[in-house]
DNA sequence: CAGAATCCCCACGGATACTG
DNA sequence: CAGTATCCGTGGGGATTCTG
């Protein structure tokens, strides 16, 4: 009884899915929902950066992959919200800390990067 | 004494690391190399599907980071070795936590898919 | 063995403008 | 508000071949 999924694998599907993970802005949006639901545009306020058509791609790409829920709450007036699935929560757990990590070591690697530059 | 850095700004830094991080074959290399450190060759063998041209462009991307170090323990023949630097085993951990999130959600996201697919 | 050199390409993402 | 619609560029990455 080995391992089902080996991303070692040149054709393992874990691989497409590691790549989803890795999309520009995944890790973005995942953050932002681990917060509270969000509408579109207080998504797009609190991701600097991002624009519109990014972020419906990372958005839809998302939720067709079951991380995200696209909730329509429309009356007269369009309003969606979006919020994490079960499964996007439980991805938020490592992509915290990834982010974390990105977060708490720039120091060391803009050192590294201007010690590279010297040399 | 807030953050000192934050992914949601649009200029910080963190984001050029996230990125680093993010980049197609980063996770392979520091995977590979969080076993044992390894030659060239090996890590070609390792990593299944990449080109030595990418693994050279990651490596030496990593060294720049001060991920990884090169040793070369070259005699007559040719002998270099690639090992993860203090940095780079502390990123492994936040990696690997993904990676194994890849490896054990492949069935749930297939099926979101397969599901988003149909509708 | 450990790469370097080329060539190539398209998919990811950015900018801008527009709409129901 | 919540997106579409276009247009566009570019660089990350792939395939292949060659070399000290």
């Amino acid at each position: 009884m080995g391992k089902a999924y080996d991303v070692m694998a040149a054709t393992c599907p874990s691989r497409t899915v590691l790549h989803r993970i890795g999309a520009r802005w995944t890790v973005f949006v995942v953050t932002a929902l681990e917060e509270r639901p969000m509408r579109f545009v207080e998504l797009k306020t609190r991701i600097q950066g991002i624009t519109p058509k990014v972020l419906t791609e990372t958005l839809r790409a998302l939720e067709t992959d079951g991380l995200v829920k696209r909730i329509d709450r429309s009356g007269k007036l369009p309003h969606v919200e979006y919020e994490l699935t079960d499964l996007g929560r439980s991805l938020g757990v490592p992509l915290q800390a990834v982010r974390e990590w990105a977060e708490s070591h720039v120091p060391e690697i803009t050192e590294a990067q201007e010690r590279a530059a010297r040399s």
